[in-house]
DNA sequence: TATTAGCACTCAACGAGATAGAGTGCTAAC
DNA sequence: GTTAGCACTCTATCTCGTTGAGTGCTAATA
């Protein structure tokens, strides 16, 4: 039995209807409303043979049919139509997330809320790796006769700081120079590059000078690691999903609340490997379709992944989850264009100002 | 008709054991297993007029009793037993919070997760209100030839940072020159000293020297405005909420949220006045009960509120939503001694080191 | 006089049929 | 190859009786 022209047809079709109601579509459904052309009995026998080739399922024998993640997937991959965003969609779009300049971290959360909001899903983002930054500078401020600010600054422009405790009889000129050889030390390392024996060298070369501030030195190595673990994440949108009668049981609505309350496990849900099967179409964009997450949370769920990036180095995941039963075209078209836009005002946020 | 002390016995021992099961209390389960000493038929007598009294109200005809907002209020008014704490809910809790100290961000946050985690209810806490911060001091760092990081650090330790652009021809020794003079000027105004007027005073005082830096004192002037503006929420444990069966509606679960992602209302919540019937117990503890809460979506929950404070300034407050149905002294209880823990830790992390 | 036993009554919750209707699969005719 | 027709299946919905928890009232009791 192959997969005729007709059947792709007809399979688009219900589709299409499927993800518009949630309801199981019929035959004499897809006969009357959608102009096939044909007769109920027809399509009839057309979706038991779709059934049978695993892309349509039965919830029980005397309803209509669903598509399967199978369905999905082919729809996905070779049926659907490219949607063309509306003007209405189109406009504003660029103000809206660059009103908020000023710091990285307020762009991707900004960018998550207009995302969560343009779709009716959620949307998920991850802020940048730092791992192979370069540190730009490190700073270390005075604020009061015994505290000080340690201030690192990326390549990214990303900024950490943290305050710390100086030791008695560190006067506001011995700060200074000590900022100023740290700064000689560490500026254009990588964050992969400054390892505790880095550290431990640096100690040994300031031995005579700057006993005192030794502790000061641990401060920063804390400060390095905390860098280089946070990948931290944005959501947008999750009470979206409790709009959707898939999530209309309260217990699995818990389920997915908490499940997006853990970073670590929407972390691994957004870097994990795009199925073997997926065609990834244009733009780097990734569909996970229901089963395709290992999460078992997931399993009703769908995840469109894009990364985003500065030059051609990429930075974070953009995600929008949904029901399996999600708009993709539209919700494909939104994410490229809203990842497009993040890419610029990265490039232009931090290029330009090199 | 008085409220006699066996009336207020009954009344007791039906929210106790409303509190914890949910469901309608019955004369004969009052009788059986709460040691009052009566018969079913005496104490369906009392229930009847504790009903005429408007402490108890019933979902309809045959079914048992349940206590109303009116009767939740006599309750912690005057009824319920103070909760001692257990050694394991004490044992720990120290140690919980202090491991994370760092920024007041951090603590704050660990304080609702902690307390959202102790009381499966859900937590929420305010950031300090900066209006009356003082300045401690102002910097700007140089990040490479064409821009700089400005740090701003209040008196209560918060720090905020901008990365601004230099005008052409800056040099190194000019913004450590600028970075002089602002911090002479700004350094112990608190924000609502720092006005237009003020600005323009400096502006004029440095027209002379440095008539290219206007840009930078406009950022000045935003992150100011930013800093002013400034309350944040910290919540955790929403999803507690959706575990108990008054939440079992997704609607109402789904208005919920929405509620807590909202941080206008919860701020307003949070601030809204303590009901003129309360009598608010030793620790400036309030509880708002019911419709007490102007808002409809928490006509079902209560809310529990204290300040915390850094010696005698109020610093913010914490509060604690659950149903009305909640366990009112344990909670109490738990909320004193987090409120109490976070005063010594924000005492300890301002004043001892200055 | 306060308490209690007893009884009739009410009402939600539950389960068993009965019914309607949406949808299927199959067969025979076109 | 397509379609009309029909028997069949299964869920959703309704009704209806039953059950049991709980009440309110009355009369007996301490």
């Amino acid at each position: 039995m192959d997969l005729n022209e007709r059947k792709k047809k007809i399979l688009h079709s219900i589709i299409n209807e499927y993800i518009k109601s949630a309801e199981p579509i019929g035959s004499r459904h897809v006969a009357k409303n959608l102009d096939i052309g044909l007769s109920s009995a027809t399509i009839r026998n057309e979706m038991a043979d779709l059934e049978e080739m695993g892309y349509l399922e039965q919830p029980h024998t005397s309803a209509g049919r669903i598509p399967s993640d199978k369905g999905y997937r082919l729809y996905v991959d070779s049926l659907m139509n490219p949607h063309e965003m509306t003007v209405s969609d189109l406009e504003g779009l660029g103000n809206v997330i660059e009103l908020q300049m000023g710091q990285i971290d307020k762009i991707i959360k900004r960018a998550a809320e207009v995302l969560s909001q343009m779709t009716n899903y959620t949307a998920v983002l991850t802020t940048p790796e730092m791992k192979r930054g370069a540190i730009k500078t490190v700073e270390l401020v005075p604020i009061d006769a015994s505290s000080a600010l340690i201030i690192l600054v990326t390549g990214e422009g990303v900024m950490k700081h943290k305050r710390v405790l100086l030791p008695a009889g560190a006067d506001i000129e011995f700060v200074h120079n000590f900022s100023a050889l740290l700064r000689e030390k560490l500026s254009g390392l990588t964050l992969d590059e400054i390892t505790a024996a880095k550290i431990s060298e640096i100690r040994r070369a300031m031995q005579a000078h700057f006993e005192l501030l030794f502790p000061v030195l641990d401060f920063i190595a804390d400060i390095i690691d905390d860098v280089r673990a946070e990948t931290e994440i944005y959501t947008s949108g999750a009470t979206n999903m409790l709009a959707y009668p898939e999530y209309s049981d309260v217990r699995q609505a818990k389920e997915f609340l908490e499940f997006l309350g853990d970073k670590n496990s929407v972390v691994k849900m957004l870097q994990a490997e795009s199925p073997e099967s997926s065609a990834v179409s244009s733009g780097g964009i990734t569909v996970r379709i229901g089963k395709e997450n290992e999460l078992d949370v997931m399993r009703k769920s769908s995840v469109i992944t894009a990364n985003y990036y500065v030059g051609d180095q990429v930075m974070g995941k953009v995600g929008i989850i949904g029901p399996t039963r999600m708009d993709y075209p539209r919700t494909i078209a939104k994410l490229q264009r809203v990842s497009a836009l993040l890419n610029r005002i990265l490039y232009e946020f931090y290029i330009d100002e090199d």
